[in-house]
DNA sequence: CTTGACCCTATAGTTACTACAGGGTGCATA
DNA sequence: TATGCACCCTGTAGTAACTATAGGGTCAAG
């Protein structure tokens, strides 16, 4: 199939199914006498996997590594859970944060009193305290 | 004081202090006859603003739109409850996101038997389910 | 004078795409 | 056959917000 297939079939844009290729993500694949892109199952079934691991928010690096992993399937599942738990330590962390943030923003817009700048306390929240 | 000072007293690194000035977050500082930056009080100003928003995760863009309406006291607070506002919204978007991701990932992470690639759930989730 | 911290500009890299320019291919329709 | 449109190709650059590096200058203390 072409890339324009491929890519609706695992929900990729055709330049990012083409960027994977050329960062070594993707193998290279087949071409017509056209120099179109002509991919299999195998290809289908790697984009596929890419897909999923991008939308559970492993990065292109901890995806390379999942998929050398799971490339052999003797190896020990110890590795991918590894990687897995580190991304999920990461994903809690990273709500952590957002939710901190969150509660600052909203005391700051709360506090806000809809007049002028000059006495927002938005603004005043960012602007540095005046010496004393 | 010199950019040095600067970027310390505002938790801010030097190439960032240099990179906010580049794309005109910054006005340009005065110089030496070295060269040097030098910074007074408004730029030390400025610069704690521009940090403090940053760690609210607002945009350069969103900053500079701030920043504006900062300098214009008798201007209406309005859009700038307009700005924060939106941008609360987006990072209750992100908290949400994360959230479902997150209990995506925990659920397959705790399916995994911690035995070999071949069975594991993990790659097993990610990889394409056969055709049938 | 030497040394080390700091300063400068210019350029490129990071991450993960995304957009665009310019040109080729294939198929359906008039 | 000609045309039009969707799709394909490569190469390059842009996005956001920094961050790192190369190569060179300045300043102050020892």
């Amino acid at each position: 199939m072409k890339i324009g297939a491929l890519a609706k079939a695992t929900g990729t844009k055709v330049e990012t199914v083409r960027y994977y290729e050329k960062i070594g993500l993707l193998p290279l694949a087949a071409r017509t006498t056209a120099n179109y892109r002509d991919y299999g199952s195998d290809h289908l079934a790697r984009l596929s996997f890419i897909r999923r691991a991008r939308d559970l928010g492993f990065t292109l690096k901890a995806l390379s590594e999942l998929l050398t992993l799971s490339d052999d399937r003797e190896q020990s599942c110890e590795a991918v859970d590894d990687i897995a738990s580190r991304h999920l330590a990461k994903i809690d962390q990273k709500i952590d944060d957002l939710t901190t943030l969150r509660l600052e923003l909203d005391r700051v817009i709360s506090a806000c009193q809809h007049g002028t700048v000059g006495d927002c306390k938005i603004i005043e929240t960012l602007a540095p305290r005046p010496l004393s």
